[in-house]
DNA sequence: ACAACGCATAACCTATCGGTTGTATGTTTG
DNA sequence: CAAACATACAACCGATAGGTTATGCGTTGT
């Protein structure tokens, strides 16, 4: 759990931490779309979608690919997936809790939560 | 997927994108902490722990107990399940292009969406 | 009783966020 | 070539984030 992974794990929320941004991702998973063809979906200017497009890069969950004066936009499953994962470490940890409780009341019985 | 979701949704992955909340949280997943032994850990104020700790609460993500003067935090796994289910609902739509790819494949169409 | 502890809240500061407009640059297309 | 299109980028703006200090107030221990 270095500096750089905290870093990345804070750009991933943070990128996720926005409805719009969330929505994009929805639709470049489902398929690549260029930075116009989002903007026209949403009700603000091409120049926010194309920040919002942006911060999704930075976090590495979309890539953008230039096709003529398009730029196509394409989400990362491996990039979701490791924000799972992320959580399935908070689930673990949460595991060990009640573990350690069992094991509290399997030594001692007469102890409660 | 109304509104409120996507408030919900706004708060707990903003909560998560902040790498001094998600120690707190693995913290309190492993076990109960009061505030004061929580902002022990830190190299910032009291104050600014406890509105760590706030924002995790707002967001659903831990509880808070009264037990004499001190306020015992406890994370809720629940609500880290509820962000992972998000996240599988993203990779369902990830899926879903890779059917449509296959489809697409399959039929040896040219047509595109 | 009173000092120390644990917490809540308000006021304040700076940096970042999410949005805007304006301008410039490369790319198609008529 | 010129017009329209897709993008890039800078400058600006109000709101929010993340931190601080100060103050007050209930709870505990001596």
């Amino acid at each position: 759990m270095t500096d750089e992974s905290a870093d990345r794990a804070d750009a991933l929320f943070h990128a996720l931490a926005d409805r719009t941004r969330r929505d994009i991702l929805r639709r470049v998973l489902a398929g690549e779309h260029s930075v116009s063809t989002l903007a026209a979906k949403y009700d603000m200017s091409f120049t926010a979608v194309q920040k919002h497009v942006a911060v999704l890069e930075k976090a590495g969950l979309l890539t953008k690919r230039r096709n003529g004066r398009e730029q196509l936009a394409r989400g990362d499953v491996e990039a979701v997936r490791s924000v799972a994962s992320m959580l399935s470490e908070l689930e673990r940890i949460w595991r060990g809790r009640i573990a350690r409780v069992d094991v509290l009341i399997a030594s001692n019985s007469d102890q409660e939560d």
